[in-house]
Formats: structure tokens, C-alpha cells, sequence
DNA sequence: GACCAGATTGTCT
DNA sequence: GACAATCTGGTCA
């Protein structure tokens, strides 16, 4: 992982996961999530996320109280929610806030950083065409909340995972390649039907990986 | 670009 | 029984 050979990169440990939802969600933009497999390491940065507020958010799987779905959002903060939907997806959040509290932010988007041959065998399983390219690199591998996890080899036996331990973790930006930090933009989430007035969606601006502008 | 139908099953009421 | 924090491939423009 030479990419990573820089001292300022580190495994992002607790204390950075306890803090403010909308906080938390806007400091993992520009982070990169690791997953080391069988099949090998996949790196992506994340560009693109949406906050998921409990009690107080009608969108959240969690607004009704536990079940034994959403357990996890209710438990510690940077841990894994990953939850199955439409049949046949599964999305990978970032449990968030106290225990107690039930939040979470999902990762609608990243960047892939390496590993992307292993991204693309994944997906090439899941759809036939990726044509589509940005530089050398397919766009449509990881701009989307189950294309990423797919992309990335999630699978539903991380759920809970601690993300400050392997296989599932994430590192801290590089302050050496963001000299200028991309702004952030807020705005509403995707695919929901209450709560579609709040501005809980951030993303980096500009970047070419994020789901939907 | 925009819009739309279909896939497919765990989860909760 | 209804629905879902989605994706793909089709149509039309």
C-alpha cells in the first residue's frame, strides 16, 4: 500500500466516532474505507454521505424504535449498520451518536483508491456492461450505496463489525493530498419519502463519484 | 437528459 | 400484505 505511505494516515480510532451526527458525517467525506478480504484489499475514498437521525428523523429505519434490524444503530458509534432492501441490495452504514440514540450515516458513494480490478470482477457478476470510464477508472463501480458495498465485497456478516478493527476500517484523510480540502455540499437525501425537507445529504463538490447531483 | 418498469425478499404492521 | 435509505435497462427527446 504505498499510496499510504505517509505518517498522517492512520486507522481512524473512537474518539474521532464520538461526536455529532452531522458532524461525524461531514468529517468521513475525504476518508477512505478498507476492506481486506480473500480476495483482497479494496480502498475507497468517501465522497458522499447522508445522516440518518433516530427519534427526531421520520427517514430513519430507527425512528420507530429496535428492532432486531437496526440493533446495531442503537449500539456504539463507528460500528456497522448494513442493512438488505429492495430485494436484493445491501447499504453499509456508520452507526452514529451515543448508544441509546439509534443514529446512522450511510455511504451513498466512494472513490475507488485500489483494488479496483477486484471491484470490477464484483460487479461485472452483478451487471454485464461497464463502459462508461473516467480516465482509466469506471465510474459506475462505487457511485451508488449498493453498487459500493457490492464493489467492496460488504457482506452482511460485517454487520456490527467495530470499523477501528480489520477486516472493515477506515483511514483518516490525506492532509497532504487536500492542501485544499474539496467544499462540502449539503443537501436532501435520496430515495425517501418522509423527512425529504431535511438537509442531511453531504458530498464533496465536483468529485465525479458521487451518486446523483 | 428525463422518466419508467421490473427485479426480488427481509422486515414490520 | 405492503413496502423498501436501489440498480439496471429500456424508451423518448
Amino acid at each position: 500500500l504505498c499510496i499510504f505511505n505517509i505518517p498522517t494516515i492512520m486507522v481512524l480510532q473512537k474518539d474521532f466516532y464520538r461526536k455529532n451526527t452531522i458532524t461525524l458525517a461531514k468529517d468521513l467525506l475525504g476518508t477512505f474505507l478498507v476492506h481486506d478480504s480473500s480476495e483482497g484489499t479494496t480502498i475507497g475514498r468517501i465522497v458522499e454521505v447522508e445522516a440518518y437521525l433516530g427519534a427526531d428523523d421520520p427517514a430513519s429505519h430507527t425512528y420507530r424504535g429496535q428492532t432486531p434490524r437496526n440493533r446495531a444503530m442503537f449500539g456504539e458509534p463507528g460500528h456497522a449498520y448494513i442493512y438488505f432492501t429492495y430485494g436484493m441490495y445491501y447499504c453499509f452504514n456508520v452507526t452514529a451518536a451515543e448508544s441509546g440514540v439509534g443514529h446512522g450515516i450511510l455511504v451513498r458513494a466512494v472513490e475507488p483508491v485500489d483494488g479496483i480490478e477486484i471491484m470490477g470482477r464484483r460487479r461485472k457478476s452483478s451487471i454485464f456492461n461497464l463502459q462508461s470510464t473516467i480516465g482509466e477508472t469506471p465510474a459506475v463501480l462505487t457511485n451508488g450505496p449498493a453498487k459500493l458495498v457490492i464493489a467492496m465485497g460488504i457482506t452482511k456478516d460485517l454487520y456490527g463489525h467495530d470499523l477501528t478493527m480489520p477486516p472493515l476500517y477506515i483511514l483518516s484523510r490525506d492532509h497532504f493530498k487536500e492542501i485544499e480540502f474539496q467544499e462540502v455540499v449539503t443537501t436532501t437525501r435520496v430515495g425517501i419519502k418522509e423527512g425529504r425537507d431535511k438537509l442531511l445529504r453531504f458530498y464533496i463538490k465536483g468529485n465525479r463519484f458521487v451518486s446523483k447531483i
